[in-house]
DNA sequence: CATGAATGAGAATTCATTCAT
DNA sequence: CATGAATGAATTCTCATTCAT
């Protein structure tokens, strides 16, 4: 049963990918398969379920990968979040189409649920890069450590879109590295400063952990 | 006639903010309206030509506030590009439906125009971008220069995503400050290390100019 | 007034017989004639009036025409009929839209007015070549006298067909006197033979005159 | 499957010759049918396509049913022509709604594809009745035979109409017996007038045969 | 009279979902 | 489980007609 669930999620995402969610029907997922149109309700409750399910599928097959991958390590807590990142990023291109998925519609309006999914996905990544920085840089950049967070996303996002969308060619390993540069260059900026704008009682809610999503809690790694 | 243009535009972006564009209907926009159905055909040739309207009109709209602003100026290059950061933003809150669509169905599939359309956008900012940047810091930021666009467009666009779908209340202000500061964090970063990622090949075709939407040229201020 | 009319019968003629009937709309007639779609409504009913109103000025026209040239005759009653046929004919061809019209939308539903103004018009065309062979050939065809008005009429439209549909340039001249060649035949066969199909009671109700349509009576001649 | 495509083509069939085919509705095939809009887009693609499948349909069936019926023959070529046409008739009659909506939209503005259908039709019909004409008569007839087909065609075609428009009860065994003595007298006519109107070139595209509709190459019997 | 914006009934078509086989 | 025909609600779009200016 998990195997046709399989092929169904893989097609959907590539469908989805190119030609988004609400251009592609049901129809045309069951041909992509081979099964017939009915065969698809048995796997899943509608078309929205296989929307939620890739969303499930594949931030849990990300976090999987990632987490096996980051296991072993005798490194530096640097080194451990670079190899991270770099994974992330490697898993990103090897899943492309659920990311560009991801990228063109992002916070999709199909549902409620999947909406809250959606929220518990950036929270959870927040936590987790918060975890990371705290690793890495330890107490000194506490007061910076949201800003930093949300500066690193930004980055990623806007690589990671190069990559998918505009299809470059991009040399992951070296972005990774120069990522991590870039994240010392700021940590050592703001510490001279002494400036950060974020505080915690902005992002309260982001930042409580609740137990929603504890069985997906995705790239929580260390 | 005009105004009947700009109320279906504005209670359309409203809808396909909140409901997305797929999930409304042109029977909701016209209600939301006050007016028939039939009417939005009077002004509109169909529900795509609605979605492209509006970003020609928001994004017209975003670039003539924004260029009307930023005109007189005794002040440093620096000064007036975090004016114009900060006038965009504050365009962005005022136009909040709009960027909130925007960012939610981002560069969704309705149709090859709108695709193309975006595009140019996308390019037209970051041409906008570097030549602020070269104003501000001249050569010396040369090889770094489309990192450090790339970075302060995602940078601001995880920001206003806080504000905009989590709908914190934030100074923007301030945030206009801090960017410029971290800019300048980073440039050093950059002169110090000596490392870049980007080179103009890899965006060769986002930096030519083309004439395709000189009558739109958004945010080209000075 | 008369003028605006004509003006809206000529273009809509035009439009219908190219476009037909429903697939032409009464915006298009009106920016064919240069007015606004309202005006219209000053001068017809609604769309099927414009179409019924065209029917009876085209065959009013017709009638009118023929009439006029068929006057002054010093001639036998058989060279009279080829010239009304020939000049019938050439009407036909100079209101090419109208018959094209015809020919395509023959009995076109619209509404039960038309349907029945067609009728008459058919009975009234039927009666007229009636009385035409009987002043042409006496009483010694009255038997075949059915037979050879519906023969006649059926040889009149396949050719005009050719003519109008597939715009085959024809000497029209040679085909009147072609025409009267051949009904002579056709007579001098039925004598001969003293066969006949259609009786008097087979079509009664087109044979008996009533006044409904007399201010068209279309074609009656002498 | 075949059995609902059969009952929706008869229904549309029935409606069309009765309200034409822009005044019948989709929504209306269905309920004459029984069964739900959505259905019938399961059988044809659209409602142009129905039309289309209509006339295949049709022409298909009454081809070879006159096929079947006309093959056993050890008559005079003459005899045989009589046969087929009476055959003809009868299938016309036996299909009275098809024969009906045809001759009342004749070459109805529907798409190109039905457009280019019916000059198939009709230049198929006229290769075969100047083939009949050649069988039975031999080649004293070679320069009339054009004038000959068409005149029968003409002939035919409005017998039909008397008898399924205007719904006379007319002995079609008769009606054939009578086509034939009168073809003769215009054979005998022609022969001694000398006279002919068509040449061969006025209708060289519909004599010079394509391959396109072989499969359908109506009512060609020998 | 002329205008043309407004109307809204109605059309074709799509498609997620159901369910009998 | 697999199938795919049947469904019908929902959608976009058209267009004849009205009517205030």
């Amino acid at each position: 049963m998990k195997d046709k669930r399989t092929i169904i999620i893989e097609n959907a995402i590539k469908l989805f990918a190119t030609k988004g969610y609400h251009s592609t029907s049901i129809q045309e997922i069951a041909q992509a398969c081979g099964f017939a149109k009915g065969t698809l309700y048995n796997y899943f409750e509608s078309k929205e379920d296989v929307m939620l399910s890739i969303m499930k599928y594949y931030f849990e097959k990300i976090r999987l990968e990632t987490e096996n991958i980051a296991k072993n390590h005798s490194l530096t807590t640097k080194e451990v979040f670079r190899q991270q990142i770099y994974f992330q990023l490697k898993e990103c291109v090897k899943h492309r189409d659920f990311i560009e998925m991801h990228i063109r519609e992002y916070a999709i309006h199909v549902n409620e649920e999947i909406q809250e999914f959606l929220i518990e996905i950036k929270a959870n990544r927040l936590r987790w890069l918060v975890k990371c920085l705290r690793n890495v840089y330890g107490q000194k950049i506490e007061l910076y450590i949201l800003d930093l967070a949300t500066m690193i996303n930004g980055f990623l996002r806007e690589y990671l879109e190069y990559i998918i969308l505009d299809k470059k060619e991009i040399d992951i390993f070296l972005l990774s590295k120069f990522l991590i540069d870039t994240m010392d260059n700021l940590v050592q900026g703001f510490i001279n400063n002494g400036e950060y704008f974020l505080k915690k009682s902005d992002l309260e809610e982001f930042l409580q952990e609740d137990n929603k999503i504890s069985d997906l809690e995705m790239l929580k790694i260390d």
